[in-house]
DNA sequence: CGTTGACGAGAGCACCGCTCTCGTTGCGAA
DNA sequence: TTCGCAACGAGAGCGGTGCTCTCGTCAACG
């Protein structure tokens, strides 16, 4: 809680630069997010901008960990735990393709080029573990169901597939190998290349009715994921 | 042929420039790319780049194309049309990790985040379907050898697949129906996601032995793709 | 041989990220 | 309550960017 007044408008007015930026984000991307024009949109001086964010790039930073954050809630709010398996996926790969639209250059942020020098990590990673966490927890549920096929028991190899990763995919149990495992990351990984193809108008000579074909190839991973 | 002096000298300036501008991209990423910095290195005024390039976008227009035609010359050369057609698909992926990790920037312009105004499609589009013109040979000649199970026969929909492409993915065979023309777009997006997570960072904490992950991953994509 | 158009160089405009200085003011210690 | 310090906002300024305009030069073509 902010105890004094200086720290709670300060508290009030990094929301404010970051409510600017995200709107400025959503019409011009982040390669034209400008900090003057941040700061023109508030009505102050750039450099009082410096006051609140050492650098541009940390201001990106902010705005992606939100994503991220975002882009988690709308997974997490799309998975009904007492749904089937193969449906929780489903409704999960729809409002990440929902959320991207809605949010294109955003999206293009947390999962395009990267923009500041391959940089900010640390304190982006549990907010861009959220959706993961989301297909774990599907992926865990329906082992734990009976909803999987016992696994043909591919060696645990930390080299493969990490330990923390491995317990974020439904942790220990028979339905659930490490080539179970590829396969979950592999799935993630398709779906993320599926909307930035979409996004990005990867795809636009290949597919009209974009609608149909993500549920169609969603399924197909489905069946990839066994669920 | 250029018969004049100065058509002649304008032709080694232009690829002067792209040169020198590729050489950039590769140091300092599509979003560092200066004219000016280009032009210093050629030793000229920046204005002079203007009788060459109407504009920086257009600059990066043409690298885009050149690249998409490097990338696809090194997944044609990585295509043995002899070979059995899973060993033919696990060289091209590798092929295309190879080169995006080789010119990870290129890379980066070719598939990440769209720079200019989601601009440049017509004179692109050919050198950009040439990776998946590999890919469809591939699946075409699997079918006709005989080594692809039939189809369910999904009904065709140019819809869900566009004329051009199913003609590029096999063309018209029993062995290929809409189903598996899906999961042939799936498997080149699942690729493009699998290399550009390994290349944008996004697994570093889930994978540690990356060469093995792909290799498992791209082999899941052969069995979706029946191969 | 003369005209014209392509060309390179330079100055300049508006914008950018970022730094520094300089009054002002809230806040905690004396 | 008063005093000193640190946080703050504003402004000027630096070096960089993409891009435009002007001007002198020279090759190419009628």
């Amino acid at each position: 809680m902010p105890s004094t007044v200086r720290e709670r408008v300060r508290a009030e007015l990094t929301a404010e630069i970051t409510a600017a930026a995200r709107r400025q984000l959503a019409e011009v991307g982040a390669a034209g997010l400008s900090l003057r024009a941040v700061a023109r949109e508030l009505g102050m001086a750039s450099s009082a901008l410096y006051r609140y964010f050492p650098s541009r790039d940390d201001l990106l930073t902010r705005l992606i960990t939100d994503g991220y954050d975002a882009l988690g809630a709308a997974a997490e709010d799309a998975d009904d735990p007492v749904a089937p398996p193969r449906e929780r996926w489903l409704a999960v790969c729809r409002a990440v393709r929902s959320w991207a639209r809605a949010h294109p250059h955003e999206y293009a942020l947390l999962y395009g080029t990267p923009v500041p020098g391959y940089a900010a990590p640390r304190e982006t990673v549990p907010s861009a573990a959220r959706v993961g966490v989301v297909l774990g927890r599907v992926l865990g549920d329906a082992a734990r169901s009976g909803a999987l096929p016992d696994a043909a028991g591919r060696a645990r190899d930390p080299e493969l597939v990490s330990d923390e990763t491995a317990a974020i995919l439904g942790g220990a149990h028979p339905a659930l190998d490490d080539a179970v495992r590829v396969r979950a990351l592999l799935a993630w990984s398709s779906l993320y290349g599926t909307v930035s193809f979409e996004l990005f108008g990867q795809l636009v000579g290949s597919v009209a009715d974009v609608d149909r074909y993500f549920d169609v190839a969603m399924g197909e991973l489905a069946d990839l994921l066994r669920l």
